[in-house]
DNA sequence: ACATTAATGATTGACGTACTTCATTAAATA
DNA sequence: TATTTAATGAAGTACGTCAATCATTAATGT
């Protein structure tokens, strides 16, 4: 049995397949009761139109652009390996995907490389958000275009962006809190909060998750003022040791952003035993996690979310459901024996 | 620009489109350094062929199995679930899959469905397999045939099946040994272990990677002689709640398989402050998460596992490389913060 | 009754690749 | 040199849908 086409369904229903056309693609000029006996022989038959045949005919080709922030962290230079990995996955699907790495924290860069894009940008932008009103008219703008857009591991609120495509930055931190929490035997002490920039949304809010744990649920531990580390490493190091020499009693530390190497460095050779919770997967997070010196550490999958970024936009170019459980970014607990 | 075709090929080769698409298909009758000719113009030109159009051409549709154990534990009923939500995803592009659900934990039932299918199994078969021979037999019996075969969650080494889609269940009992005792801040005491059946590979392996640690790492706490629930929460009751009373001093418990809602009773109804690893996502593992009973939930999540599964075998039957960091199933790690 | 509009049919040519057939040319063998 | 064999070209059909055109029919208004 061979698959139905709508040339069966043209003769299931009396009609011509011209009219299944119409029907099939919303076009006007066909009275309701017509629709009526498609739709329903459509559905005797089991009918599925052939996507690949109709992405054919239609030489609908797809053209997606990603703005990513050029961050030396590795991080970053995952997700722009992941972007290449992807862009050459679905070249054979129709699917073109350029990508641009602009300046850190600068939105103005962002404005100013959406501009000169224009209208090269394509069907659609997965844009790493930074926080700032230029940036929220430029995406605005782009959706009135027509341009479909998607925040991209950092989000813009209240913009016209039509999805996030991340984690939610506040549940991580709160699962750092909720683990250190167990993970922490001794019956009180001090915590350690390092983060990159107070100007990134994703760090205050895993701060705030954090933050919300250790003061409703730990009242036995002191959470210290959180040292600002510049995603540098050298930076973290600095303030990191200073603090620990200061500090007797630090019994956990929670890493949110860039410059991780920084804090392990830091804790090995220090002599305290202290419970360590990161993110970000680098060969030092891994190394660490193994050693000892890291008690887990919290990931978002750069290749999910790139690949999930490029499957949303396709179905709202294409007004195609999505597949919600699919596109749900994890909060991912590594511990040594997961790694991947 | 659009697209590069075949026949762009052809012409920077100087051949016709003919020689193209007999190197394309790698057909005979070509002169190597024709061949030589043609890949380097693709390479010119950036060519990718177009897979829409060219399945299209081929009328290929793919015809997939899934063979899972009818199990009335809430995962296997998830995954039929999401088998079916895939079946319709898939549709559209030519995929047709089919259900069956046999008996658990019976090697003949798998058997059986495999002859009574016949032909009609298609091009790829996904199968949730059990320890045994005459499974074995079978699918190296399917692979002559020319049938692709993955197996699906329970693998069965030693046989021709070209890929395993599911977790390391060794690892799996790793990172809940792992978690345990970081969890356990006791300074000695029991742990208990509850599974399902001692014939279920998977179960077997958890137990053995979180004996490993147990045994390597916490030589503080002693593994308690493990029950077998049989997958019945009713029996996982009764057994765990007798053996709370006779050891006074259990710290931990892990269980590994199904019947958990047996566990979460059975402590929720006890006064010791027990630290709690299970596994499954289901509504009573939730609950007890947020509540506190349980600390952590080891979950593989079945939606990905049948998409991949769909994907791999695809990817079997093309001839197509496998995106492997796609395809790696995750041990995901769930505390109260983090569930979806 | 006639003109106008709306709904439908019939037909056709894309889209880019697969695959086949038949003819032609070049190379290898006798 | 004649003959077989291998390599290539030329041309066409098919796949299932889209989209456009033109012709036809039915329904509506004047």
């Amino acid at each position: 049995m061979s698959r139905v086409t709508a040339q069966d369904v043209a003769e299931e229903a009396g009609v011509s397949l011209a009219t299944v056309d119409r029907v099939l693609n919303k076009r006007k000029g066909v009275r309701s009761e017509t629709i009526e006996k498609v739709t329903s022989a459509m559905d005797r038959l089991d009918f599925v139109r052939d996507q690949t045949a109709a992405n054919l005919a239609r030489r609908r080709s797809y053209r997606f652009t990603f703005i990513v922030s050029a961050g030396e962290t590795s991080f970053f230079s995952d997700i722009q390996s992941e972007i290449e990995a992807a862009k050459s996955h679905v070249a054979k699907e129709r699917v073109d995907i350029q990508m641009l790495a602009v300046p850190p924290l600068d939105p103005q860069a962002i404005v100013n490389a959406i501009e000169r894009l224009g209208d090269d940008i394509g069907d659609g932008l997965a844009l790493v958000a930074v926080e700032s009103q230029a940036v929220r008219d430029s995406v605005n703008s782009l959706r009135a275009r027509g341009v479909r857009v998607v925040t991209f591991i950092s989000d813009i609120p209240n913009s016209q962006r039509e999805r996030f495509v991340g984690i939610d930055n506040v549940a991580a931190g709160r699962v750092a809190g909720s683990l250190l929490k167990r993970f922490i035997s001794a019956p009180s002490g001090d915590v350690a909060l390092v983060a990159g920039s107070g100007t990134l949304r994703d760090h205050c809010e895993r701060r705030m998750g954090f933050e919300q744990v250790m003061r409703t649920e730990c009242q036995h531990l002191n959470v210290l003022p959180w040292i600002e580390g510049e995603e540098m490493a050298g930076v973290v190091e600095k303030k990191l040791s200073q603090l620990m020499a200061d500090n007797s009693n630090i019994v956990g530390l929670y890493s949110l952003g860039g410059g991780t190497r920084g804090v392990i460095d830091t804790i090995n050779s220090a002599k305290q035993k202290i419970s360590v919770v990161t993110t970000e997967l680098s060969k030092h997070t891994r190394a660490a996690l193994i050693s000892g010196t890291v008690d887990a550490v919290l990931v978002q999958d750069p290749g999910h979310e790139v690949r999930s970024a490029i499957r949303v936009l396709r179905a709202l170019v294409d007004d195609a459901p999505i597949n919600e459980k699919q596109e749900r970014i994890r909060i991912e607990i590594f511990v040594r024996d997961n790694l991947p």
